[in-house]
DNA sequence: TATAAAGGTTGCTGTTAGGGGAAGGTAAAG
DNA sequence: CTTTACCTTCCCCTAACAGCAACCTTTATA
């Protein structure tokens, strides 16, 4: 099948199928007469594992290996566990740092008036020191 | 003082000072014979004032915006104010989505042996449907 | 004083993961 | 036969700078 019908049916974009093909992360056979890329049932079923992956957050990159221990029968699960958890860790830190940033973006917003003085705690914070 | 005093005294890199310039968002005076850029202490402080929003997560146009306000000596608190809850909301989303998908991920590496064998929910979840 | 080191300038490329659009070839439908 | 839909490659755009090259100016040292 062509480009379009595999897009559709992995649930990617055109755009991003015709990406991951150029960085050979799922690189179909090319037709030579046309030169059009030609996916095949097993094509489909890596673009859809990449689409998920992606949503879950993993990096194309970490698609990229996820992908050959997906298609590796020998694969230790043990491998992909660790990637899976330090995914977790990262977002560990992100979540850290989102909560203190908003505690104290809540805390600079509680403390002004908002109205029409121009009197603001939050611009003072902001070029305190 | 040149880029290099201001940008120490801003603790912004050389680069980041060099690109608000270039971006009209810190703009000193050139100096006509050595093409130097010349900061004053205003600058610093306007330099300063971005370091810190920057680090509040704020965006170069958010930080464009609230440093008119900075400047502006009639501004409304409450145009800060409402661009600082936008910004805790925006946090809250993020917040949000990233717990949702942690608690994915912890979910799937749980069920996860994490051992030698190539039996592994996670490449499952990837792969279902 | 000659020179080397430090610091300044512009300009280009690279980063992430594609999106948007142009120019042009191919296939399917009316 | 023509229109329409789909495909191709190629190039520019994103955010907020970092890194490097080539070249100029100021400062420190031998």
């Amino acid at each position: 099948m062509n480009i379009g019908k595999a897009s559709k049916l992995s649930g990617l974009t055109v755009k991003a199928t015709r990406y991951y093909a150029n960085i050979n992360l799922v690189k179909p056979r090319q037709d030579i007469q046309t030169g059009y890329r030609m996916y095949t049932e097993k094509d489909v079923l890596k673009l859809k594992f990449i689409g998920k992956a992606r949503c879950f957050n993993f990096s194309i990159d970490e698609c990229r290996e996820l992908l050959s221990l997906y298609e590796n029968e020998n694969r230790p699960s043990k491998e992909v566990k660790k990637i899976t958890l330090e995914k977790i860790s990262e977002i560990d830190q992100k979540l850290n740092d989102l909560k203190t940033l908003r505690k104290e973006l809540s805390h600079l917003a509680n403390n002004c008036h908002g109205d029409d003085r121009p009197n603001c705690p939050i611009l003072e914070a902001l070029s305190k020191k």
